[in-house]
DNA sequence: GAATTAAGATACTATTCGTTTCTTATTTTT
DNA sequence: AAAAATAAGAAACGAATAGTATCTTAATTC
């Protein structure tokens, strides 16, 4: 860490460590993600911006994959967000979508891409949900739905319950960028839906 | 291109050039991908497969990515395969599908993943579809069925439109691997025709 | 206050991209 | 048929970067 000439004290003099120092490299993979791309981000580039040095950052994560999807991992636990409950099915769906839409950015699909390129022998599908597909959301949101007497509970097969998420996620793997308002209510519309309805 | 010791006079000495060249280089690529995998792809080993140079190789693609693009698109012409046509929709869509299992290896979703990493600033759908989405078999199939009288023909709307395909689509980047058959007759069983029946 | 642990600096090796230069086989032109 | 033009192939090179190893010293633990 160089400490500038003006600066006679070093006043942020201290030896970062442990949880801290971890979080801050993390912080710093996630700016070099957002500002340079996967593609660019070179461990040379994490420690500098980290102020810290690549022996660090080895002595935690074997190579530069594992430092990215320990970075990705980190960023927000990945929302366990609300469920949202807005009274009706429709409006619950399209607040659903629309969060992921928020949290799916173009950095964390450039970071996925690379990722899926240099880990090889895994799948998307493992790195997305290293615990299994939950589509805790959606369950819940079903259930209210069939105790709201909204829709039909014979129709809720795994393949159904799972649909909104996987047009989401296939539309945004496929643009790199949020949807539409008009795609998302398409979803819920035009697809979803009518396959549910009474 | 080394002449093993045991060939007298190599019997291969002809210096190619051209397209033929081009060809020998782009299969050499496709070996490569299916073997060692996108991300240990190099140059040199490309090369030395083909029995030609690096020098070689950047006179006709600027850099690595633009030479395994060059080589994916090169694989079959995307089979503009035969539409199917087995008298009712069901079969034809299945029949598709099942068609669009077999096109999408593992390789080709490795080198997918590889080229989006690398290329940057490039979404999924302009890799896939660099004249943009097509729907031509649909399209036909699904005028055909409304001939026969299967469906209904104010329900084909865009989005259902690539429905089927989206689906398939978004399974095989998920798991980089062929579609179970239960999961190509959902799309369809539990899926599409539910959507379009009459 | 001594001993231990881990941070940070620095140098090093190996790989690989992409470039350059040179020779010579092959094709085209005269 | 010879001369000229073109492009293949060999080889060496510089730059970037992954990953390793070593050493000093700050921070923590005992």
């Amino acid at each position: 860490m160089k400490i500038s000439d003006d600066q006679l004290v070093d006043s942020t003099k201290t030896r970062r460590r442990g949880k801290e120092l971890e979080a801050a490299i993390l912080k710093a993979v996630q700016v070099e993600l957002s500002t340079v791309g996967y593609s660019n981000l070179t461990m040379e580039g994490v420690a500098e911006r980290s102020g810290t040095s690549k022996a660090v950052l080895y002595r935690r994560w074997p190579n530069r994959a594992e430092l990215v999807l320990a970075a990705i991992h980190a960023r927000v636990p990945l929302p366990l967000e609300e469920v949202p409950d807005t009274g009706n099915l429709r409006d619950d769906l399209l607040s659903m979508l629309r969060s992921m839409n928020k949290n799916i950015t173009e950095t964390v699909s450039d970071a996925l891409f690379g990722l899926m390129a240099e880990l090889g022998n895994i799948s998307l599908a493992a790195l997305l949900f290293p615990h299994g597909r939950q589509n805790r959301t959606m369950t819940i949101l079903l259930q209210r739905a069939v105790e709201r007497g909204e829709i039909r509970p014979d129709a809720i097969k795994s393949r159904i319950l799972t649909l909104p998420v996987d047009l989401a996620r296939h539309e945004l793997l496929l643009y790199s960028k949020p949807m539409s308002e008009e795609t998302i209510t398409e979803i819920v519309d035009e697809v979803f839906l009518p396959l549910v309805a009474k």
